[in-house]
DNA sequence: TGTCCACTGGAAGGGAGGGCTT
DNA sequence: AAGCCCTCCCTTCCAGTGGACA
């Protein structure tokens, strides 16, 4: 064979069987564990569906990482297994009395689609038909799409379950406008029957719905705690067992450590999987036969940085000058920052870099938006006669952020503002 | 006790940008 | 082409506020 650039590592061996997938969470595997309890409530309500009539609407809350979306997938991929059994069986269904083919799914992710339009289009286009024409993502009046959505929906006799992930997303960006049509559908569907299975981090959200919405949609309740490490502990096993050659790649304690430290962040089982997806990558990269407890500490920093790079490279222009004007001030001897400092600081990297500033308002719900990913630490507090305002502190490495920002060929890298000299010299007294 | 600072954060509305309809 | 619709990003305006200070 020809010397290739891949050679190496091609010939380099593996730990893994050749499904990386299993440790990726959004794999669903054979069993969940320690969420036995939940399918099981969940199928009782979802039965219903199997016999052609309407379960009850769902609400599950829970933190990240706590298995609410496995269970519902979980359960939406029982169903259709249940389609192919009956396809693939060469006897008569033996209960007459359910009929599989009739149950339609459909997820819907609220923080990808997080506009009334746009969840009424995507669930509009999953019931296509060679007639039918695809629901544009922008353009129809909003009564139009309601419409064609009811009459495909509508067109055969169906149980459509619709589940709407991170709903709390969709509520907090858009109102509830949606769950309002949706929790109202089926009194204007003829033969068909819609029921909604909301899934969302955050508890308190039903207290922003109208209350005709929160008491149709809120049917049943479940509420998932965040595992322990012992159960994180159990779930990584399982995904061990799967994914490797062999048992020796990886001992206990890598795993307990994985496990240990994503309970340390409220329970969050994606977490744990992704420590222990990232460290064997690590240790795959390095060609180590095994995975030990520094190459978890490893992927745990690597994790943690990717994050906000990402974060912070998705970031829009003028949120980067935000964040650049916090970061430099930081470097430049500011401890803590007010709104306005920030501002001038921001005012004047945009100047340099030829854009017209926003106005204050606006930096205002920036600064907001950074915080909210973490990027920043703000809150306000009043210093008496000398005003009320936010504080605000970068919570990322500053040089390394900085130079993350650079990188955009749309900011100009400044050395020194004039901002930084007077106001300081202001603070300090 | 009242004043007053430096904002905060809500409300309303403009206008650009995507697209459909007639 | 003109007239719609819906969303996104902003601006303008402004009432409200926590607490140091007189």
């Amino acid at each position: 064979m020809e010397p290739n650039i891949f050679t190496t590592y091609m010939q380099s061996k593996t730990v893994f069987k050749g499904n990386k997938d299993i440790l990726r969470p959004t794999y669903i595997p054979e069993q969940l564990p320690h969420r036995e309890d939940y399918i099981n409530d969940m199928a009782s309500i979802m039965v219903t569906a199997l016999r052609g009539n309407r379960p009850s609407n769902v609400l599950i809350f829970g933190k990240t990482g706590t298995g609410k979306t496995a269970v519902v997938r979980y359960l939406e991929r029982e169903v259709e297994r249940l389609k192919k059994e009956d396809l693939d069986s060469e006897f008569e269904y033996e209960f007459d009395e359910f009929n599989v083919e009739r149950v339609k799914y459909v997820y819907i992710n609220c923080e990808v689609v997080d506009t009334h339009y746009g969840v009424m289009k995507n669930i509009g286009n999953k019931f296509m038909n060679e007639w039918s024409e695809q629901i544009p993502f922008t353009g129809w009046p909003m009564e139009k799409v309601y419409e064609s959505l009811k009459e495909r929906i509508d067109e055969e006799p169906r149980v459509v379950v619709i589940i709407l992930d991170e709903l709390d997303k969709l509520v907090s960006k858009s109102g509830d406008s949606v769950l309002y049509h949706l929790s109202k559908i089926n009194s204007e569907l003829k033969q068909s029957k819609v029921s909604l299975i909301g899934i969302s981090n955050n508890l308190k959200f039903t207290e922003f719905l109208d209350p005709r919405v929160r008491s149709r949609l809120g049917e049943e309740k479940l509420i998932f705690p965040p595992y322990n490490a012992d159960q994180l502990k159990d779930i990584l096993s399982e995904r061990v067992e799967r994914a490797f050659k062999s048992d020796e790649v990886m001992s206990d304690d890598v795993v307990a450590l994985c496990a240990a430290l994503a309970a340390q962040e409220h329970g969050d089982a994606r977490r744990a999987l992704d420590l222990l997806r990232v460290a064997t990558e690590i240790a795959e990269r390095e060609q180590c036969p095994s995975v030990d407890t520094n190459h978890v500490y490893k992927a745990k920093n690597k994790i943690e940085q990717d994050c906000v790079r990402e974060a912070v490279i998705t970031l829009p222009t003028h949120s980067k000058n935000v964040m650049y004007a916090i970061l430099l001030s930081r470097v430049n001897g500011f401890k803590k920052l007010t709104t306005g400092e920030v501002y001038a600081a921001y005012k004047e990297i945009s100047i340099v870099s030829g854009m017209d500033p926003l106005t204050q308002r606006r930096i205002t719900d920036i600064i907001s938006e950074l915080d909210m990913l973490g990027l920043v630490n703000a809150r306000v507090k009043s210093f008496g006669r000398r005003g009320r305002t936010k504080e605000i502190q970068p919570s990322v490495p500053e040089l390394e952020t900085i130079r993350t920002i650079e990188q955009d060929e749309n900011i100009v890298p400044v050395k020194t503002l004039r901002t930084f000299e007077e106001p300081r010299q202001m603070k300090l007294i």
